[in-house]
DNA sequence: ATGTTTGTGTACCGATCTGTTAACTTTCGA
DNA sequence: TCGAAAGTTAACAGATCGGTACACAAACAT
């Protein structure tokens, strides 16, 4: 399979397991909706648990590259960075799709400690904290790690409220929250 | 079906819904864990969805009488309660079984916005923050119903972090992180 | 040109899904 | 005691689940 092709079928089922569920998406209908034979996906995935995993890897490396980039066009100190994490979070829930955090829905679907899906859910959340510990250094948090581990907490509440209600205003209330915890956590 | 025999039937549902999830628990399961044959369930229940809006329901009750009260338990004045709040929840994710919160992972499962199971997710949700708004007004807070949001999205984060990471630590983060939102938010 | 790899469609596997049908038992009030 | 209501087991629909077998077609390097 061509190195496009496979990306591409990557990214099809990602939007297909991202609008429907894990479970609830078979995968015929993948295999219908990528334009991929099943027998094909089969020979390059030996499962759907596979499959799921190369998502989840693409997911994360999407996610963790637009979110950092995006926090550098928006601030260029480390302070600020972490000031404008909701409002990169409010563009994001904005955006027409908006379905929640993947990585916490398959955490939901697939919650045994062990399950492989759910370690890399856990990988995904345990990247973004350690990046917010280290712009929080960087600032000169007193205790930068329990600042990021603040800020996980406001930036995952405000997701799932946002997708559970279909509305962006949770992005209001969290960044309102995080400016008052990055301000005592600063000085 | 006797009252007792029915209530019996959703709260065995519940917890196979809550440790398996709601699409990977097939109805077969359901009604050789509880007892209660298929045949009989369809009769009091037209289809799987209804059966889980009535789990639905009874966690809802369940879930706002323990917390409730708890609070009540905990501290006598309004502010109080509100910084209890963590506390309760700290109780809950160091419980044997805690595996989140069912409401989220409904949500997740079932994420369209006119679907009856979404609809009593964020339902239940809108009633704890009423709740909290309530205390925070009597608490003396400038704007309760923003303090309300806050506590909420600390609140869900915090349960969601508890749950993928097998670990009570986010309520101890949480915790701060509500007591210096209240101090700011009641003077 | 030829043989190998790679992908294809199609049909299939056994298991499981939600939900139903039918005949038989139990329960229980009149 | 009798008869309706409600519960039971068991088999069964029709669809879909994850995954595979097989025969065939395109692409490719040699």
């Amino acid at each position: 399979m061509r190195p496009n092709k496979r990306a591409e079928l990557i990214r099809k089922s990602l939007d297909l397991f991202y609008r429907n569920g894990f479970h609830a998406t078979g995968m015929d209908l993948v295999a219908a909706e990528t334009g991929v034979s099943k027998t094909s996906i089969y020979k390059h995935f030996r499962s759907k648990e596979e499959l799921i995993l190369a998502v989840l890897q693409l997911r994360d490396e999407d996610f963790r590259g637009w979110l950092f980039q995006r926090l550098e066009e928006l601030a260029d100190t480390p302070r600020g960075q972490l000031e404008a994490l909701f409002d990169a979070l409010g563009e994001w829930f904005e955006q027409p799709g908006f379905q929640g955090c993947m990585f916490i829905k398959a955490s939901a679907e697939y919650q045994a400690g062990e399950d492989p899906i759910n370690m890399q859910s856990a990988g995904h959340k345990r990247l973004l904290q350690e990046h917010f510990a280290g712009l929080a250094a960087k600032a000169g948090a007193q205790e930068p790690a329990a600042l990021a581990r603040q800020l996980m907490i406001l930036k995952e509440g405000a997701i799932v409220l946002a997708a559970m209600n279909h509305s962006p205003a949770p992005a209001g209330d969290g960044r309102q929250a995080a400016l008052a915890l990055i301000d005592l956590a600063i000085r």
